[in-house]
DNA sequence: TCCCCTTACACTTTTGAACGGA
DNA sequence: ATCCGTTCAAAAGTGTAAGGGG
C-alpha cells in the first residue's frame, strides 16, 4: 500500500465540521479494502479477463465484491468506481490465441463513475457487509443516457474503487478520496469472447449462462458457481482480510511463473504495472477537484462531458440539443452529472456538469445554468435532486452552495435511490 | 478477406405482484 | 389488518450464431 499523504488539513475539507472534526480523530489511511471472491477474479485473470460491453448495458461477470475497514463507523461515505484505461494501446486476438497490440487506444470516452446506491452511508453500513457492484453495467454506447460505464472494446481497463468521506452526494467536490486497486480485476473490454477459455468460466460459473453448460461439466471447478445470491454477508473480519490479501500475491507470483500469459510479449502489462506491489490492493488519496486544475470551458464544451482527448471533437457525445430549455418542461429526464474528479490521464478536474439525455424535450438552459461557465468551489451538485427518477421537483437554482440546501430544508429524498438513477462522469 | 460490431434468439435466473392461510 | 410463504408470469441477464459494415 502506498504511503498516503494528506494534501490539506481535513479539517478545510469536509463541509460537514462537526462531523469533520469528529472524523479527524481516524486517520484517513487507515481505510483498508478487500476485494471479495478474488479467487474467482484470479481464475480469470490467470486467462485474460474479458468483459462483454453492448449498446445496452452488460453487468461484469465476476462483478465487483468488496469489503472495507478503517471506517469512521458514524461518519458518511460515497463509495464509487470508475474504470481505468490500463495503457494507450488497442489489442487484438491473435491466431496464436494471444492479446496483442493493434494499434494505438482510441480517443478516450466520456468518462464516467458508478455511485453504489447506498450512498451516502455510515461507515458502520458500509463496514458490516460486503459491498456488491453487481448492478453496474458496461456498454460501447458514447451516447448511453442510461449511467453505464462507457468503454471501449479491445482496450484494457481496471476497476478503481473510491472512498469519500461525505454527508451527501454533492459534498463529494470537497472530500478526500481513498482509491484502490485491485490487480487482478484487470480485464480487456470486447463485444464477442475472443478467449474460449474465458467463455468456458463464464459459463462454468455464471448462473445466467447455465444453458449453455455442457453435461456433467457443471461443478467441475472447484470455484462455486458464483450468483449474488450466494454472496455472503459477513461482518468484517481482518483476520479473513490479511490472511486472504497476503494468500493472494503468493499465488499471483506462483501463478506468474505456472501459466501462460495470454499477453504477447515478455510481460503481462497488469503484472508489469504492479511489479512493485506487494499488498492486496493499492491505495492513494487525493484531493479533487483541484482548483487550479480547472480549466474553464465554454457552454458548448460544457456539453460534452469531454475528455481532454475528445475536444476537438465537435460533436455532442450526449446527442443533446442545445440551446436554453426550461428544465420544468423537460419530460422524464434523468440526471447525468459531471463529477468533480479525476481522470487517469488528468489527475485533477473540476468541471461539473449537469445534462439530461437525449428524447427529453431539451436540457437545462446552459446559458442560465447555475454550473455552467462558472466553477469555483461554490458550485453544487445535487440541487435539484429531489424527484428522481422521472421528474425535476424544483429548479431551485441558482443554488450557490450546498449549505443552501440544509438552510432551505430542501428535502433530497431518496439519495440511495436517487444515485441509482445518477449518473457521474468526469469532465476534464 | 478480415476484423469487429449488432442483432435476434433460446435459455436461465431474478423480481415482484397476487393469492391464500395463519 | 397484518404477516408470511407460495406461485407464477414478466423482466432481465446470459452466450451463440448469423449477418453486416468498414
Amino acid at each position: 500500500m502506498q504511503q498516503i499523504t494528506d494534501l490539506r488539513n481535513p479539517s478545510t475539507v469536509s463541509p460537514s465540521p462537526s462531523m469533520a472534526h469528529a472524523a479527524d480523530a481516524y486517520h484517513q489511511g487507515n481505510i483498508r479494502m478487500n476485494l471479495e471472491y478474488s479467487e474467482l477474479w484470479k481464475s480469470f485473470h490467470e486467462i485474460g479477463t474479458e468483459m462483454v460491453i453492448t449498446k445496452s448495458g452488460r453487468r461484469m461477470f465476476p462483478y465487483c465484491n468488496i469489503s472495507v475497514s478503517g471506517l469512521v463507523p458514524y461518519a458518511k461515505y460515497v463509495i464509487m468506481v470508475d474504470m481505468v484505461q490500463m495503457d494507450s494501446y488497442r489489442y487484438k486476438w491473435n491466431n496464436e490465441e494471444r492479446w496483442k497490440v493493434a494499434g494505438k487506444a482510441e480517443l478516450q470516452p466520456p468518462y464516467r463513475t458508478y455511485v453504489h446506491p447506498d450512498s451516502p452511508a455510515s461507515g458502520s453500513h458500509w463496514m458490516k457487509q460486503s459491498i456488491s457492484f453487481l448492478k453496474l453495467k458496461l456498454t460501447n454506447n458514447p451516447l448511453d443516457q442510461k449511467g453505464h460505464i462507457i468503454l471501449h472494446s479491445m482496450h484494457r481497463y481496471q476497476p478503481r474503487f473510491h472512498v469519500v468521506q461525505a454527508e451527501h452526494l454533492y459534498c463529494i467536490r470537497w472530500s478526500v478520496f481513498q482509491t484502490f486497486t485491485f490487480p487482478e480485476t484487470t480485464f480487456t473490454a470486447v463485444t464477442v469472447y475472443q478467449n474460449s477459455k474465458i467463455t468456458k468460466l463464464k459459463i462454468d460459473h455464471n448462473p445466467f449462462a447455465k444453458g449453455f453448460r455442457e453435461e456433467g461439466t457443471h461443478g467441475k471447478s472447484n470455484l462455486a458457481s458464483f450468483s449474488h445470491t450466494d454472496l455472503p454477508r459477513l461482518p468484517y473480519d481482518p483476520q479473513r482480510e490479511e490472511s486472504e490479501g497476503l494468500l493472494f500475491n503468493k499465488e499471483v507470483l506462483m501463478a506468474q511463473d505456472e501459466h501462460m500469459s495470454p499477453w504477447e510479449g515478455e510481460q503481462d502489462p497488469v503484472q508489469s504495472l504492479h511489479s512493485e506491489e506487494t499488498m492486496e490492493y493499492r491505495n492513494s488519496e487525493q484531493l479533487v477537484p483541484g482548483q487550479t486544475s480547472y480549466q474553464p470551458q465554454s457552454n458548448h464544451e460544457f456539453t460534452r462531458m469531454a475528455s481532454p482527448s475528445t475536444v476537438d471533437d465537435q460533436v455532442d457525445h450526449n446527442g443533446f440539443e442545445t440551446g436554453s430549455t426550461d428544465m420544468a418542461t423537460v419530460p422524464e429526464p434523468e440526471i447525468f452529472r459531471t463529477l468533480p474528479f479525476m481522470s487517469p490521464s488528468s489527475p485533477q478536474c473540476g468541471a461539473i456538469a449537469y445534462s439530461i439525455p437525449a428524447g427529453s424535450k431539451g436540457r437545462p438552459g446552459l446559458s442560465s445554468h447555475p454550473l455552467s461557465g462558472h466553477y469555483t468551489t461554490d458550485q453544487t451538485l445535487g440541487f435539484w435532486s429531489e424527484a428522481l427518477p422521472g421528474q425535476y421537483s424544483s429548479p431551485a437554482y441558482p443554488h450557490p452552495h450546498p449549505h443552501h440546501l440544509h438552510s432551505s430544508g430542501y428535502n433530497h429524498g431518496s439519495v440511495a435511490e436517487w444515485s441509482q438513477y445518477s449518473l457521474f462522469s468526469y469532465s476534464c
